[in-house]
DNA sequence: CTTGACCTTGACGCTGGGTCAACCCTCCAT
DNA sequence: ATGGAGGGTTGACCCAGCGTCAAGGTCAAG
C-alpha cells in the first residue's frame, strides 16, 4: 500500500493535486489507515496516471472524468478528438514561433505584407524615414477600419508608383516633413500633382474606382491627419479647380474662383 | 481614430481584453472623445498586436509589460528565452501525443517498459490473464515504492524464466488463481519451488543479491498480498526448512522442525 | 523524548479574462 | 421628437487548476 506522497511522486503530480482530484470526485477516496492516512492500491496508480495523461493533453478535468467513466468506443472517439486538438495546438505554436521571430526582427506585424512591401518600395525611392512612419501609421488606421479593401488599395498605389512624376512627388517628402505655409516647394508639389491629375483625367481613370464614398472620405481624412503639408497643397489645387485626393474631381469651369 | 471595438477586432482580441489591459496598465488609456468613448491611434494598434504576439506565446502579461518597456537587447534576450520555451512546449505536446496513443491502445502506462515486457513473456508462457493482472498490480506497487530498482529486479526475473522448472511453476498459475488450503497441487508447486531453491543454493546464488533487507521485505509482502496461494506454498516450504521468497535462506538443520 | 518528515483539513490567491448588469451615447427611420 | 438598434461605459462576480500558507496530528529514527 502507498501513501499519498508515494502515489503522487510516482505519477508525477503533487500531493495537492491528488487531494484536489479527490475533492472533485475524479479519483475515488481510498481507505484510510487507523491514523487517518489515505492508503492507495495499484488501481489508484493506474487511474491517476490516466488522469495525468489526459490532463497533460490539455483536457479539462470534467471531461477527463467523462472519458474515464465512459465505454471504450466513446473513449477512443474522445482520444481521437483530443489528438486532433493537440495537432492543431502544435501547429499554432509553430505559427506563434514564426510571428515571434518576425517581431524580434523588428517587423511590423500590424500591417499586411502588401502594405509592408509598399512602404519598402517608398523607402527604396529615398523617401525619408520620418515620412514613412507617418504613412505607416496612416495605413494602420485604414487597415484597421477596412481590412478587406487594403490589398486592392495598395495595388492601386503600386500602379501609381510606376509613374515617374509620382516618384518625383514622393521624393519631396524626403527629409523633414514639416511643411509650413509659404514654403515655395509647396507650389512645386502642387504642380506635379496637377500634372498627375490631368494625366489621370485624360486616361479616363477619374471616378473609375470601386470604392464607396465613405471609404474615400476615410482615406482622405486619414491622409490629411497624418501629412501636415497635404492641407496646404490641397488648398493650392483647390484654387486651380481640383477637388479630392483619393478620388479626383474637376470642378466645372463656370464655378472656378477667379485666379 | 478607432473605437475600442475596431481596435479589438483588428488585433484579434475581445473588447473586454483591451479594457483588461488598460486596467493592469499594459496598454495606456487613450484619449476620450466628448462622449467618453476611447479613441485609439496607430501606436495603440502596434502595441496591442505586440502584446498579443507575446501573450499568444504563453508569456504572462506581467512579463509582457517588462519586455515591451525594456531595451532592445533585453527584449531580444527575452524573446530568445520564450522561443526556447515554445520549442520545449512543442516537444512536450509531441510526447503527450505518443503517450495518448499508447493509452488508447490499452497500454499500461503505469509500468516501465521492462515490466511490460516481462508480463508479456509470462502471457506468452500461457499464464492466465487473471494471474497476470495480480502480478501487474504487484509490480505497480513495487515500482511506485522503488522506481530505480525495478529494472534490475526484472532482469533477475527474466533470468529465472530461463529455467524450465520456473516455467513449469508459472504454468500452475494458468487458469484460476483461487488456491485453497488442501489443494493437492500446492504440494506439486512446493516440490518445484524446492528444486529451484536447491539449484539456487548449489549455484551459490543465495544471498548474492544487492538489495537491502527493507526492499526484500517489500517484495515478499507485496507478493504475499497479491498471490493468495503463495502463503500456503510458503507454509509447506517452511516445514521443509526453507525461508524467504525473494531472498532464499536455508534454515540450519538443527533448527528444523520435525517433519 | 525530540526531531524532522509526513499526513490532515481549510481557506485564500493567482491568470486571463468571460459573463452578466445597468446605464449612457449616437445614429437612423419614422 | 421619438424610439430602437447598436455601439460605448463601469462594476462586480465567476471559472479552472491548482500553489501556498496555516495550524495542527502522526510516524520512524536516534
Amino acid at each position: 500500500m502507498l501513501t499519498i506522497s508515494q502515489l503522487a511522486a510516482y505519477a508525477g503530480v503533487t500531493v495537492r493535486a491528488v487531494r484536489h482530484y479527490h475533492k472533485i470526485g475524479l479519483l475515488p477516496e481510498p481507505e484510510r489507515d487507523r491514523s487517518g492516512y489515505r492508503t492507495y492500491d495499484a488501481a489508484a496508480v493506474v487511474r491517476l496516471i490516466r488522469i495525468r495523461t489526459l490532463a497533460d493533453a490539455g483536457v479539462p478535468l470534467a471531461k477527463v472524468q467523462e472519458l474515464l467513466d465512459a465505454g471504450p468506443e466513446e473513449f477512443a472517439d474522445g482520444v481521437q478528438e483530443i489528438d486532433k486538438d493537440l495537432r492543431a495546438e502544435i501547429r499554432r505554436l509553430q505559427g506563434t514561433r514564426s510571428r515571434l521571430a518576425r517581431l524580434a526582427a523588428g517587423e511590423h506585424l500590424a500591417l499586411p505584407q502588401s502594405v509592408v512591401d509598399y512602404l519598402d518600395r517608398l523607402r527604396g525611392l529615398g523617401v525619408g524615414e520620418r515620412y514613412i512612419e507617418l504613412e505607416r501609421d496612416a495605413w494602420i488606421m485604414i487597415a484597421a477600419q477596412v481590412p478587406d479593401l487594403i490589398d486592392s488599395v495598395i495595388a492601386k498605389k503600386h500602379e501609381e508608383l510606376d509613374d515617374p512624376d509620382m516618384v518625383r512627388l514622393y521624393s519631396f517628402f524626403t527629409g523633414e516633413p514639416d511643411w509650413r505655409a509659404g514654403d515655395p516647394r509647396i507650389v512645386e508639389v502642387a504642380d506635379i500633382l496637377e500634372r498627375l491629375m490631368i494625366r489621370a483625367v485624360e486616361a479616363g481613370e477619374v471616378g473609375a474606382d470601386d470604392f464607396d464614398d465613405q471609404f474615400v472620405d476615410l482615406m482622405d481624412s486619414t491622409m490629411l491627419e497624418s501629412a501636415p503639408g497635404a492641407e496646404l497643397v490641397l488648398a493650392i489645387l483647390k484654387e486651380r479647380g481640383w477637388r479630392g485626393w483619393t478620388r479626383i474631381e474637376r470642378v466645372p469651369a463656370d464655378r472656378l474662383p477667379p485666379s
